[in-house]
DNA sequence: GGTCAAGTCGAGGTAACCCTCGACTTCCAT
DNA sequence: ATGGAAGTCGAGGGTTACCTCGACTTGACC
């Protein structure tokens, strides 16, 4: 009894590189990658798998050979393009006036998530558990903690917004983008403006209502 | 040829009173409706009809017998609930300060969402097609239009603001409602204050982007 | 209480999507 | 060129929903 297998190490596990895969698989991986790009990017994340195998003109059993399933591919796919994320963090906290770089950074995530129904929603899920995407969208946050710091430290941003009033926004923006995106791509940004008139500082008036989260 | 086939008008369809039903039928029938007011507001309008037929202690055959289709039950649970919403703007245009009447209504018809999640995704479907229920959306858009216009008479509510925006912020709004629902029932109260901040006249900057929809 | 239209039942067909697994094919190292 | 590991294939089993239809049951009226 009490027998223990010896196992490899947690960090093993994650540290093992991916051993090099034969040209075709290589090729298949490839391919699978573009199709799923796409095939997300136009029916969101839901899409069935099967389109996706079909795109890339493999089987079902060769997709899920590649990635075991759905998260596989976010993993695969979405921390990549959301390294943009990054760069519109710095260029919002470069920017000189903190109002506008508050208001620059919410209008470059959405339209980043206008371009990708995929891309919206995967931001959307609540907490993406685990994997990459939450790393990445881990980092998003703490950018997103010092833009909205700084916007309020210069009196720009109204004091009683916090940042899990970010989330709310994100929410509710997003869902715009998702039902307009066929109809009217820019809907949106009316919307948004709307929104950002509402929270800077001189146009704030007191919140009745209870906790924000 | 060209025999017409002796057929009821149109308006006689429309108005076929609905025959006497045996008894047991009537009972199964109030069951059924039942059973969808209460699934449908905890599960949303997509719920499965099996669990209404299943709550209702009746089989799915019966449901169908009753029922032919989800829009079906739409049509015979949705437009009563909604008759509140006459009293919501009756008394959002009885208000003496239009902004104050303006805000109310919004606020009442959230809170009605909030209380109701089928309710929530039948005002979410953009143009509920067709059947009584949209009939009452009419009537509501009716309503919205005169007080969105008062409070614009009133330069209450920023000029730039149009009827289409309404809908826009509605599905903003119910988003935040519906994901909030279980875990911060109130969060969006935040979120429409933040909301009506940026719908004060005041509070207006000039939209740099394109038409409304 | 007998008749039969009206109503009820639920097994089962259709469909979309999931994922697996054993038979087959292809690459590559020798 | 060939053996065998690596990769590919797709039929098929599982799930969850939809909706139908023929056999059965029941209520209402005589």
């Amino acid at each position: 009894m009490n027998l223990r297998v010896p196992s490899i190490s947690y960090d093993d596990r994650m540290a093992a590189e991916p051993k090099p895969l034969r040209a075709d698989a290589a090729r298949n991986r490839a391919k699978l990658l573009a199709a799923a790009t796409e095939v997300f990017a136009e029916q969101g994340l839901a899409a069935p798998l099967e389109h996706v195998a079909r795109r890339a003109g493999v089987s079902i059993g060769t997709l899920y050979a590649h990635f075991p399933n759905r998260r596989a591919f976010q993993d695969a796919i979405f921390p990549a393009r959301l390294a943009v994320l990054d760069r519109i963090a710095e260029t919002a906290l470069a920017e000189p006036d903190p109002w506008t770089g508050f208001a620059g950074f919410l209008e470059g995530v959405f339209a980043l998530q206008a371009e990708d129904h995929g891309l919206n929603d995967a931001l959307a899920q609540r907490f993406p558990e685990g994997g990459e995407l939450a790393e990445v969208c881990r980092r998003g946050a703490g950018h997103a903690e010092r833009i909205v710091a700084r916007a309020q430290a210069a009196g720009r941003l109204r004091a009683d917004f916090e940042l899990a009033d970010l989330a709310v926004v994100t929410t509710a923006v997003s869902q715009v983008i998702r039902e307009s995106m066929g109809t009217a791509p820019h809907a949106w940004r009316r919307c948004l403006a709307f929104f950002l008139d509402g929270l800077r500082a001189e146009a704030a008036h007191p919140i009745p209502e209870p906790r924000p989260l």
